[in-house]
DNA sequence: CGTATAGACCGGTATAGACCATTTTGTGCT
DNA sequence: AGCACAAAATGGTCTATACCGGTCTATACG
């Protein structure tokens, strides 16, 4: 067992290469990017992509499937495969991390973070996030703040496997959407919330510089990526006071 | 092109069977949904399946991935496929009264009427259903319970132009989504709601049955019809500790 | 000239088999 | 009894092939 330390840290610096699939799935993405592609135009047949990229059929099919589920292609039986038209608003593809949220309010927002480590997960965080328990996650609390006034506090937990170099980086000025989104390609499409007025405990009251007793929203949420895996589960308590939290409601379509 | 409608017609009436990967699918479903399989519990490995169905194994993952990409199931490398634990989603994203809401948790809900009548709409009622300020509203006031445990206190404001007729029912016993649906034909589908976490006031404690301090949950909602007019604002209280908020975000599409 | 129709091409569905990495289980040794 | 290691089981990936029904086009027919 001498080695272990060493053999993980291999494993996490040397990464597997992505399967065929998705080395596939990203080379048609630079195309569009690059616009070899225009929005609505063909795409090569399933068949002759097969043979460009040197690989059966149905490996090509696994590609196309996870850029149709990603709304960047869409097919049409007997016609072929085309270029989706770039989304209208692009931002609101992506949920609404709390720096936005503020800033959607005219609010300057700022963050002082408290704790960024990683630990093993708890049974309520680990049952969230579907890993096994006592498993690594990746822990960043942070003080949220609107105009240097304190608004919440956050705890986002994350699985550490998948997302092994993201403490490198500084999340008192980087999103944290951001950075899973540029740096690791996510597209966070879903959320589950649950919402829940309390009276603020100790901890709370200090750090959110309430006079007690006072209400807190606490917030919990769970984002999934477009694969319905969990990417990060956040706890959060926001100042009663300073946050009303709006959203519409729509019946079933 | 005589018999073109006939064609048609037959291709109506005699619709394609869905093809294998769906029916397995929809199987499953409704083994799940029939509790065979509780939320986190196994289900059978793809090969088992693919013999209980007798098809290849590809063919049982093209469900399984379906039932993935819906949220139903999840799956991890070496243990199994397991049942995903039951999305908030399905009924919570449409628009609900406070009757469904509280039955779709399992409890029984009831209500008090402690008004209702007709008054002139304060300024802020008035701006929110855009009418003329002081034009006469219907109040309806309600104690909301959950197996007789006081649950919130419920403030509702409609046009009285529009439901001229409406206090004639009784509201302890009726839903008032009901009415506005069977009575007036509305398809209620369309609210904007803001939460708010505050200390309950003394009339909050007192009708909640609360011990001072406690916190809770203040909700205002406008409901909209199709046309977007303006239907109802609602002035909501919820006790905190006995409701938690859930819904699911999406985000784009 | 208009129009059927055959054939080519397209994505969708399905099969059978193979190998991989991860995880659990079982076995046999100390 | 405890532990190391092999074996079994699982989902993930990939190949090669086949057939289906929808779509388009060129060609032959009336």
């Amino acid at each position: 067992m001498v080695y272990t330390g060493l053999y993980d840290f291999m494993r996490l610096q040397r990464q597997a290469p992505d399967p065929l699939y998705l080395q596939i799935k990203d080379g048609l993405i630079a195309a569009i990017r690059a616009g070899d592609f225009a929005p609505n135009e063909r795409l090569p047949s399933e068949r002759e992509l097969s043979e460009q990229y040197d690989v059966s059929r149905m490996t090509v099919r696994q590609a196309l499937l996870s850029l149709v589920r990603d709304g960047v292609i869409y097919t049409r039986v007997g016609k072929g495969t085309f270029v989706a038209a770039p989304k209208i608003d692009q931002q609101l593809r992506t949920l609404t991390g709390f720096s936005q949220d503020v800033q959607a309010r005219g609010g300057r927002p700022s963050s002082r973070v408290l704790d960024a480590d990683v630990v093993n997960a708890a049974p309520e965080v680990a049952a969230a996030l579907r890993i096994t328990p006592q498993s690594e996650v990746i822990r960043l609390v942070r003080l949220r703040l609107s105009d240097d006034l304190p608004l919440a506090v956050e705890k986002a937990y994350l699985p550490f496997v998948r997302f092994p170099g993201l403490l490198t980086h500084d999340f008192a000025v980087e999103s944290l959407y951001a950075v899973l989104e540029h740096d690791y390609g996510l597209a966070l499409t879903q959320a589950e919330q649950v919402l829940e007025a309390v009276v603020a405990d100790a901890e709370e009251v200090r750090l959110l510089e309430l006079t007690a007793p006072a209400a807190v929203m606490r917030m919990q949420r769970l984002t999934v990526d477009s694969d319905g895996e969990p990417v990060e589960y956040v706890l959060s308590s926001y100042r009663g006071d300073r946050y009303k939290f709006r959203f519409a409601l729509q019946a079933g379509r």
